[in-house]
DNA sequence: TAATATTGTTATGCATAATAACATAAATCA
DNA sequence: TGATTTATGTTATTATGCATAACAATATTA
């Protein structure tokens, strides 16, 4: 059983950051599964929750993700009627997307789920750290405008 | 033009290790892509370079993926002439793989490559930062194995 | 008004990832 | 030893995430 030896791809920070993502990503997977949502539903439900009204054009910006990618979703969501389409009456191209009460109520146990496990996933480390961490994930992450 | 609100999402971890791993993950396939290499192809080659004679079992435990998705990633890395499968005498079961002369110099190629563009982009970055931030993302990783 | 842009959609493809089932070979154990 | 179990690599299949092209309906602009 010799070691194996990843010592060159830990030179890269991406290779940390992809490991431990799967750490969490799994751990996610398991906390929305008894509540039939997968990460992408769930992140658009609670970003609808958290900015009722908003269309699906600003939602797929902030979801990161392509528009047309972000049908589906809103089709699962629409069909397990967590959220409503209306139409826009000073727009008719767009539709403004709302929780239904459902919605709400769904969102509220997941959040609970989700923050209670993420949190004990991650109680070895101490919050401060955490926090430090999160403030170099976030230079990472606008370092994708600031690049030439 | 109203701001979107994800504070909600913010204040989960795998949020902000998500969001700043794509920003990463984009910059490498887009270094990747002038090699004809994928993310996993490319990290395969790597470990097969710096551990000449694992077998396929070993190579997807340290990659995390399942060994009937490795198949195809080293089918494609022999065709390519990169690797070898050699059948090991003393199980013959197995294949140690080995990386061609061509497998080391490509490695050479995009080791420099990978390695250049990510210290571009995260060059407004203190080293020190990064370095506390990756001792973090250690942690994570090994939280996996001490959950209940 | 004509040309252009935006919103949502369908269709399609690629990449990543998980599972079941299997043949071959090795290890175990009884 | 022979029978059972386990390990390795493989095929097939599926789910998920993510990107692009092309389009109809509607808004915007020039």
């Amino acid at each position: 059983m010799t070691k194996i030896n990843d010592d060159t791809l830990r030179t890269f920070v991406g290779y940390h950051l992809k490991r431990s993502f799967n750490v969490i990503q799994s751990d996610l997977i398991e906390t929305l599964r008894p509540f039939d949502l997968r990460m992408l539903t769930y992140s658009a439900l609670v970003l609808i929750v958290d900015n009722p009204g908003l269309n699906q054009s600003r939602l797929s910006q902030i979801m990161d993700i392509e528009r047309p990618n972000l049908v589906v979703i809103i089709d699962e969501l629409e069909e397990r009627e967590l959220i409503t389409r209306e139409r826009v009456p000073t727009d008719r191209r767009s539709y403004a997307l709302h929780p239904t009460e459902a919605g709400r109520a769904l969102y509220r146990e997941t959040l609970d789920a989700v923050t209670q496990h993420e949190a004990k996933l991650l109680s070895g480390i101490a919050p401060e750290q955490l926090e430090q961490m999160i403030a170099t994930l976030k230079l990472i992450e606008s370092a994708k405008k600031g690049q030439a």
